[in-house]
RNA sequence: GGGUCAUUAACUCAGUUGGUUUAGAGUGUCACCUUGACAGGGUGGAAGUCACUGGUUCGAGUCCAGUAUGACCCA
């Protein structure tokens, strides 16, 4: 067989993710079997897949290979949600491009053209999960806005408002100008502006005085309907019940008293616009201020805004303000840096407005979510310190705004019958609304065409909170057995950034509708910035084009590159020389394998070399097998990826496969070639989850494989007990070998020469026939032990043992000197730390009796080096 | 403004209830190697006042307090 020196993933890869799901591997059934549950926090329906999503889904997919292998019934559910702003917004957009206004089209219409758009890049982002290896079960793909999805969505609402939990409210909102909806306050981001601080006078009723109030925003003024002061500003005592005067419309208004203000900030003078500050809101409310809306829903201003009306608030701003200043009120600005809340989808700057809106109460539903995270630690966090930031919102949790002013979405399942606040009825369907509103109103008489669903739809967070349920019909047949099976989940992976969002609600939902927890264990990834910190971004185009780093590195290669260095809930600087790393590694595994097929086989019996370094390897396969899943329970999955890596580059080929490489040209021993091969299956296995397709690949050159035997759904290594002496022994073993290397390397011996090799040892620091492996990797035609002292040689020390390398020609007395005054000034410095421990009474009075033997012991070993070295020292100085 | 978390080698990070050689890994770096699986390789080296200042303790990278810097969350 003619294998290529480098491994192409781009043949492979595609081959065999087809053939994983022709045979059906991912697709998952209750059974009789343990089930191992993800799904998968669902990526927006028209999105693309950015580095967020690759380091995301390559953990699950580790998780849930991992789990199929460990023989669980593995069961990851894939699919999209609806993202109702950013997809509606760029179906406007995309009909802004052909000249129409979403206003020209009826909402079915409007429906129609985001369906055809959902349709067009619907599930792209899928196609390109596949390409990165994810072991989804496609045939369970779901869509926040399937039938089934829906139902569950519009059954929640009713259920819910039934139980008096949801509501509706008049209340100050987040207004996104742009989008023309509101959106939650998860939704809006603070980000710090530079602006100007305007001070502006304003004047008093029957007074020749002005008061100075300072505002960022001059355009609200016509809104103002109060100036506020402290009750304990005797700077304004003198303005107490007096009235002033708002600027170019002239309103008189109330000066009112609150301790609210801050005496520090501005003037310490307060205008007050209680229809578009929330917190004037609350001063309005308290002292019965007059509500003076200015705007219009895309935040132009309105009648109230005068010759202003229809013209956008940012440019009103700099109008006004030039106004104000020739009408001699503007009196000086100041340069200010404030927070401003922007859109997390379109970015406008939010606008706090006043209107009507579905509100679903949080308080009953935090409690369970709180003490199922804090108290009982049956739903855990990875890591821990995430669980500050949960207690923290969950303990100052208001209440979810769950209506949107969009169409694309579920549409509120409310009717209403009249203009009356109250004149409305929620239920499932149009019939039953009818029923319901013939009831509340007693109007017996009422027809279809007398009710009228509420046109807002339900924020896509009130579909996905649902996902663990929904996914398996658990909303709609709580009894089924699939939800019965497969919920609770096992593993959720998401990122830090929708914690509250998204994880939080589906605790609560979890608890409200089955009472039970929607999963176990939440992972939660860092984000990916580039290696100058950035978060990455479209705007910056940093972002690296995902399906082009699979091209260029290889599935396997970039899944190693994002999971090197990622600790949970550790940013991820990402960096492609981590890709090029993980490429490097399938190489390195691939030329093993090339290694291992082209040697030639043959009956005879096997090199002692051979079986000790088969029993070594099946030991330290063990240890690392149990430190891997020591590093799988704490979540710490880039620790698992590098003693794997470790495991497999260090011991397996640059220490195993040394040692049972049959000398060139000769045959290999048939019984330890079979070894060879179940101990690189071994390794496959665990690799597999990291490396799906690599190992799959070498898996199925080693020999013809059935449907049944491919690696993908092979078994899970059993745990070897390791034999600790022989690790021990070996590790003393490499160091050996090591030194013999260094001498060669300063005494420029070539390898192909032999080396005799003399001991103070009696070889019983590494028994068995470990001495073969040192003449085997050495070159050492001989080992001579329990010798004194080897004239006209170079040594070097390994426990207690000295070693000595006779060479020809002289030996350079001046660095040998040198080097063991070194080792022997480093010793003793280390002798002196131990001493200084021991010396102290209070230490040996004080510390555990094991503390002070281990110590007493350090001394012991550290006395006898010593020794040794000055008596080396005190032979060449003697030359 | 309030809170949370971080700060260990040039870079990215471990360091698991305070004691296991005067701190480890990967990458990078330096020197050498035209070796028969792999130069995407091998061998060997150098590199750290564990942010700073105090404190607790027989003993602190690890615990406490403060300072500085940074990140994130909330208002």
């Amino acid at each position: 067989m003619n294998i290529l020196s480098k491994y192409d993933a781009a043949k492979v890869e595609d081959k065999w993710y087809k053939y994983w799901l022709e045979n059906g591997y991912f697709h998952s059934e209750p059974d009789e079997r343990e089930p191992y549950t993800i799904v998968i926090p669902p990526p927006n329906v028209t999105g693309v897949l950015h580095m967020g999503h690759m380091l995301n889904n390559t953990i699950q997919d580790v998780l849930i290979r991992r789990a199929r292998l460990k023989g669980y019934n593995a069961c990851w559910v894939p699919g999209t949600d609806h993202a109702s702003i950013a997809t509606e917004a760029k179906v406007v957009a995309r009909l802004k491009e052909k000249g129409i206004k979403k206003s020209d089209l009826s909402r079915e219409e409007f429906l129609e053209k985001a369906w055809e758009w959902t349709g067009e890049h619907g599930g792209i982002i899928l196609e390109q999960l596949k390409k990165l290896g994810a072991s989804c079960d496609w045939d369970r793909t779901k869509f926040t806005m399937d039938d089934d999805m829906s139902a569950s969505v519009i059954k929640v609402f009713v259920d819910l408002y039934n139980k008096g939990l949801i509501y509706r409210g008049y209340r100050m909102v987040n207004w996104d100008p742009e989008a023309r909806t509101t959106l939650s306050d998860e939704e809006v981001i603070h980000e710090e502006r530079q602006g100007l601080l305007y001070y502006l006078a304003y004047d008093i009723e029957g007074e020749d005085e002005k008061v100075i109030i300072a505002t960022t925003r001059p355009e609200t003024i016509l809104g103002d309907t109060a100036v506020c002061i402290n009750p304990h500003d005797e700077r304004y005592a003198h303005l107490k019940g007096k009235k002033a005067i708002v600027p170019i419309c002239n309103r008189v208004i109330p000066i009112i008293e609150d301790e609210y203000v801050d005496m520090e900030f501005g003037t310490g003078c307060l205008k007050v616009t209680p229809a578009h500050d929330v917190n004037d809101k609350n001063l309005g409310d308290k002292h019965g201020l007059e509500v003076v809306d200015i705007f219009n829903e895309d935040a132009s201003l309105n009648q109230h805004g005068l010759h202003y009306e229809g013209k956008d608030r940012f440019v009103v701003r700099k109008e006004i303000a030039r106004e104000l200043e020739e009408k001699g009120h503007l009196v000086k600005t100041e340069t200010h840096i404030n927070k401003v809340g922007t859109s997390e989808r379109t970015k406008a700057v939010i606008e706090p407005r006043l209107s009507d809106q579905w509100f679903l109460r949080m308080e009953e539903l935090a409690k369970p979510a709180l003490k199922a995270v804090l108290e009982d630690e049956e739903i855990k966090l990875f890591p821990k310190k995430f669980e500050n930031t949960y207690r923290h919102w969950m303990e100052n949790i208001r209440d979810w705004n769950i209506s949107r002013q969009l169409w694309w979405g579920q549409q509120v399942p409310a009717y209403y019958y009249g203009d009356g606040k109250e004149e409305f009825v929620v239920a499932e369907n149009e019939e039953e609304a009818l029923q319901l509103a013939r009831e509340k109103s007693g109007k017996a008489s009422l027809s279809s065409s007398d009710i009228t669903r509420d046109p807002d739809v339900l924020d896509t967070w009130f579909s996905s909170w649902l996902w663990p349920m929904s996914v398996f019909g658990g909303i709609l047949e709580p009894e089924n057995k699939e939800i019965k099976y497969y919920y609770p989940t096992n593993d959720l992976v998401t990122g830090p950034d929708i914690l509250f969002f998204w994880v939080a609600r589906m605790i609560m939902a979890g608890y409200e509708y089955r009472n039970e927890k929607p999963f176990t264990n939440v992972y939660l990834t860092g984000l990916v910035r580039d290696s100058q910190r950035r978060k990455m971004s479209k705007s910056l185009g940093n972002s690296p084009d995902a399906l082009k780093l699979i091209s260029d590195y290889g599935a396997d290669g970039v899944r190693v590159g994002l999971l090197l260095s990622s600790a949970a809930g550790n940013d991820l600087l990402f960096d492609e020389a981590l890709c090029q790393q993980g490429k490097g590694f399938a190489n390195k595994i691939w030329n093993a394998f090339r290694l291992v097929k082209g040697w030639e086989i043959s009956d005879i019996p096997p090199a002692k070399v051979s079986e000790v370094a088969v029993r070594w390897y099946r030991s330290k396969l063990g240890q690392t097998l149990a430190e891997i899943e020591d590093h799988f329970a704490k979540y710490r999955i880039s620790d698992a990826l590098m003693a794997t890596y470790k495991l497999i580059w260090d011991d397996f080929c640059s220490w195993f496969l040394e040692m049972v490489k049959p000398t060139y040209g000769m045959p290999i021993s048939k019984k330890t070639y079979g070894e060879i091969i179940a101990l690189f299956e071994e390794n496959l296995k665990i690799l597999h989850p990291f490396m799906p397709f690599l190992s799959e690949e070498i898996w199925q050159h080693m020999e013809n494989r059935n449907r049944d035997e491919a690696l993908v759904v092979a078994t899970w290594p059993e745990p070897v007990k390791p034999d600790g002496s022989l690790l021990e022994g070996f590790s003393l073993m490499t160091e050996v070998v090591s030194g013999i290397r260094t001498v060669r390397k300063d005494k420029n011996i070539p390898f192909k020469d032999e080396l005799e090799l003399y001991t103070t040892g009696d070889g019983s620091d590494f028994a068995g026939d470990l001495d073969e492996v040192v003449k085997k990797l050495g070159n050492i035609s001989g080992i001579h032990y329990d010798v004194e002292k080897v004239e006209g040689s170079v040594s070097f020390r390994v426990g207690a043992s000295e070693y000595f390398i006779p060479v020809t020609g002289s030996v350079d007395v001046e660095s040998e000197i040198r080097k063991l005054q070194e080792e022997l000034s480093y010793i003793e410095g280390f002798l002196k730390s131990v001493r200084g421990k021991l010396s102290n009474e209070r230490f040996v009075n004080n510390a555990p009796e094991k503390v002070v033997a281990v110590e007493k012991q350090k001394e012991a070993d550290a006395l006898a080096k010593i020794a040794t070295i000055k008596e080396s020292l005190s032979n060449l100085k003697n030359k």
